[in-house]
DNA sequence: GCATTAATGTTAAAATTATAACATTCGGTG
DNA sequence: CACCGAATGTTATAATTTTAACATTAATGC
């Protein structure tokens, strides 16, 4: 019943996977409908494609994802990162060489960045390689190798060495898990080598957190708490109680 | 003059880095003004943020770019590229490894991509990266490095090696220019020792360029015309009127 | 302080996009 | 072939976005 309209949403999508838009006008023409039908295609099925202001686009794409017009409960999440990443912004210094972690934690940070008149970024993630990538002013060095959808970012054999051949200055890392006994954790085992090694790597270490992570404990283990200098974190009585030191007041 | 025009789109910008979409609206918010004076702030002064359908989105960011509303020029130039990709899928067998190149002449291939049930793709493009990995059933390994963005993409030393290692089955090289004498060349140095390794290593090597590059020498040279195994383009006429041997019909 | 100019706000009109309702076409079936 | 229903087209209307014109406010120099 929807095979031809699956088929016209598959080559609109080809259309737009090489990154892009397509007025809704050039998508009916393209698929010799009218532009109802594009639109009622968009509706009934689902698809990565989204429309914005007539134009197609490819929500998967960074950049498309609306940032302040989110549901309640994840522009509070936005929130609290943004707030986050505006303390940790206090610790960067002209010149420094980042390690950023990968995940949605140390995002906001970058955007802070353009302040700045030289900086490196050393980092494994490609959606802060794509953030980063568009500053005239810091330097990009991504540690590439297979690509891991669920967390966006790469692994290989070598990261850890080719981590530790880099002068990282500090080391700016998140993770889904902080416990004051079990250590702390994230959910994906190619992310531990490249943290562990810059954590090994760096003058100075900063463990970046929200407190919805305290006491939680995530599958792949990758460093103590006291492996950092510092933590920053948005709520600092709930992360006393949990035991957990907090050397930065914010 | 622009004083306050400029820290307005500056902090707009800042709240778009990080990725995402910003209505008109809530940017005249943030700021504290009107959406209109936003809107005067966005047409007076060069910005890359762009305004679609009343939503702001940083134009920088891949997938925003409008494909088929180009200048004329531009979409005859896509077109071009398009059909040169449909004719380079061709080649393309069920679980491959391909070597991409970087440029623009190869994006429109990847959204070819998802009519394979596997495949892996090796790159040292942030823009094939971008496109690949929202590519479920193909496999990415995007080799890493400082990060040019004259041409988006990386160059590291060990690249090569790191090439040399991978089992790739068919490289796809775009280049800038290509003449019957002074052989295949292109704009970076650093681009040159990922395309050696590539046509060294590979068990096939392509070469993907439209007739504009015909006769056309550029800085960079790394190859030698009888380095490739095929040219694919859209003007044989062109070609061997430039003496290219063409090995495939089209 | 007043005049002048730039910056911003307000409003109305035009253009575009979204939605809904109804008309038409197309593919199959008895 | 007449009938049915799904798919698509058409049209009118509502909502939104864009543009332009004019009003207001703020900033600056004399």
């Amino acid at each position: 019943m929807s095979d031809r309209s699956t088929r016209r949403l598959a080559s609109l999508q080809e259309a737009l996977t090489s990154g892009g838009t397509l007025h809704l006008r050039e998508a009916a023409e393209l698929c010799g409908v009218s532009e109802m039908t594009i639109r009622r295609d968009l509706t009934t099925h689902p698809s990565p494609i989204s429309l914005l202001g007539g134009r197609l686009v490819m929500a998967s794409y960074p950049g498309v994802t609306p940032v302040y017009d989110l549901t309640e409960q994840e522009a509070n999440h936005y929130q609290v990162k943004h707030r986050l990443c505006q303390h940790v912004a206090r610790f960067i210094e002209e010149g420094d060489t980042l390690f950023i972690d990968c995940g949605s934690t140390l995002i906001p940070l970058l955007s802070q960045l353009i302040h700045f008149r030289e900086l490196t970024v050393v980092t494994y993630a490609l959606n802060v390689a794509n953030a980063v990538a568009g500053l005239a002013n810091v330097r990009l060095v991504l540690l590439g190798g297979l690509f891991y959808a669920s967390s966006q970012s790469f692994g290989s054999d070598d990261m850890g060495a080719a981590i530790e051949r880099l002068g990282i200055n500090k080391a700016l890392i998140s993770a889904a898990g902080v416990d004051c006994e079990r250590g702390v954790s994230c959910f994906h085992f190619h992310e531990v080598a490249p943290k562990q090694a810059a954590i090994a790597t760096a003058m100075q270490r900063i463990l970046v957190v929200d407190a919805s992570k305290f006491g939680v404990v995530r599958p792949a283990y990758f460093a103590s708490l006291s492996d950092f200098d510092r933590v920053v974190t948005d709520d600092e009585q709930a992360a006393s109680r949990e035991g957990i030191a907090v050397s930065t007041v914010i």
